[in-house]
DNA sequence: CATGAATGAGCATTCATTCAT
DNA sequence: TATGAATGAATGCTCATTCAT
């Protein structure tokens, strides 16, 4: 007797294991997050994590996968805004605001310390090929408006653009005093524009 | 009884080690830096490298110290600086430009992997808090002369002076296209001087 | 309330995955077959599995059962021969010919490195027991016959002729040179006839 | 301080563990011997074991090793011949006669049930053609002697040799009646004898 | 001091088996 | 009756650390 409506939850339950290896890399790191911890966060058994993941690196690497469809879903998302500041700050803001989920941070030093490993490096490169890309359009189209800096090509800025980015999440994970509501602001207002702008 | 040469020698031996040991850790992050390919790197045997440190822990707490140590005597060398804006300047070119050792991101990636046990987490916060007492003697003076920006405390804008330096080595780390040297001088005039000044 | 004709169904298919457990355990052994490889070769889920048989050591036991059974059916069916050679080489003939089976010599090799497991060492005993009590009468037969050699004891030739068959078997599992066809000629009219007569 | 001689106790250790190895084989076969269970006959940790050998099967892949070289040194011995029908027989009296060693029949059967690992397939064939090799010049200078059949090529009686000692072999383990010493005579005057000579 | 063999706790992963649907 | 998701005990193997030489 066929249960197609299973898939349903399949998915369901593969999220949860994957929400439940997001919390337990947080807190641990990738190799604090023993398999057991993890099963143990989800309520599942060992036999039931290795169902649904081959490897306990696949899990990681499927919570990163997440995070590269939803900037993919974004950027399309922002394909017809028409203000490039507003869609730059647009895209800022939710990265940013990611870090909401107090998990983000923990989870990007978990990743930060297993970039050794070839398949975290290629997903990482991959996500960040694709902020590239979306920010870098809207950029560029700045520049030609005369409303952004001429002096640094599209490209450069860019890599500043992601530099606050990930600083500002690296901030949230370290530092104690840093208010992400507040500072979000800051990183816009004045930080992005100021560089920015002419 | 103790032979102060051999002193020497041993304090030699330990930061042979500890070189061999960044290398590692850059290489292959905390947990693939095996005390084997350690012992490898610096061509000694496991037994003197756990003569010299009790666990693999402390190799990398001892780097840490170093850097703390470094930050510590780097400060009091700043004391008889007289320009705010100078002054940190200097400190920020001093940090980025350790990035010249390519070691020095992927230790840094290393470290963010592994913050979540306390000793180090204790130590990057120590490093973290005498970077900010050094910034923000700086920044407050700036202010108070009507150098710098009065609208945010001296400490928000030390936080975000550390987000710049830290993301700097971030990008390094992660992106290719990213030159060390061309860029900071983008950090040092626009980014820094940008934000911080009126 | 049973059906008789799901009985006959319901035996076709526990033939069917015996079948296929003969083909998997022939190709990856008992320990290489797992229930899952089983399952697919059979195109039936591990549920079915299990419905049919309690554990996998049971398929194999079935699998022996078989071959058992068909031993006693045809010692049965050689009762009326007249020639005691003839009927040797009848037997030896048979079981050689199972050979031709390609899985036969592989499942020999599976069967052989889990003879430490009780349940089938008593099988296999079972089997060689019937297969002694087949010749051993023959061997005496043509023994008072004055047509067999008579220095030596029914039982000790009888473990002669089973070396013979079972070391053929293995000779074709492991020696690509070994034709089976004209080999079987060989068997019976070098060895068995030049051990077992006058 | 260099302990030379402390290879001395290396290969003694590794003997050791191969030893217990081949007994924990024998007496459970391959998969039914873990490594926890060698570790306790051999009366060592874990660490140990893995200290001396890679894997698991490279414990096997030794002993198999060992034969390899036994029967190559074995086969250098002879050479100096003179009687082709001594020579083989010497060899074959040999090879039967190392199943004083109670463990070597349950070995075989326990390399059997394992002859689907490539590595092993492979170890197992480089001896077979050693023994092949060996004996095919014997047979070879019998048959040009006039002293053998020559109905056969020397091949396919070699093929017909290995069968007979392979088979005593399996004998041995399966066949409490099989008494060796007193069988070994059989096989050399009456079956390999009446099998090889004109 | 230096060495490296020995240790054993810890971990990822496999797989036969169960059972709710 | 058939399914396949769930289970968890069992296993091979790694690696930081100890200690006799």
């Amino acid at each position: 007797m066929a249960r197609p409506i299973d898939t349903q939850r399949q998915k369901a339950r593969r999220m949860h294991i994957i929400d439940a290896a997001l919390t337990t890399f947080a807190q641990h790191g990738y190799h604090g997050a023993s398999t057991a911890k993890i099963c143990d966060q989800a309520g599942i058994s060992s036999g039931t994590f290795f169902h649904y993941f081959p490897t306990k690196l696949n899990v990681l690497l499927a919570i990163l996968k997440l995070g590269i469809d939803e900037t993919r879903k974004f950027g399309a998302a922002l394909e017809n805004a028409t203000d490039p500041l507003a869609a730059i700050n647009c895209f800022i803001s939710r990265t940013v605001s990611e870090a909401g989920d107090w998990r983000l941070p923990g989870f990007a030093q978990c990743v930060a310390g297993v970039m050794t490993i070839p398949e975290i490096a290629d997903a990482v490169a991959e996500d960040e090929q694709l902020q590239r890309d979306l920010l870098i359009h809207w950029v560029a189209r700045g520049i030609s408006a005369g409303q952004f800096r001429s002096d640094l090509t599209a490209e450069r800025i860019t890599s500043w653009l992601l530099l606050f980015t990930n600083g500002f999440i690296d901030r949230v994970a370290v530092d104690s005093s840093f208010n992400t509501d507040q500072e979000t602001q800051l990183l816009l207002h004045d930080t992005v524009q100021r560089f920015i702008c002419n």
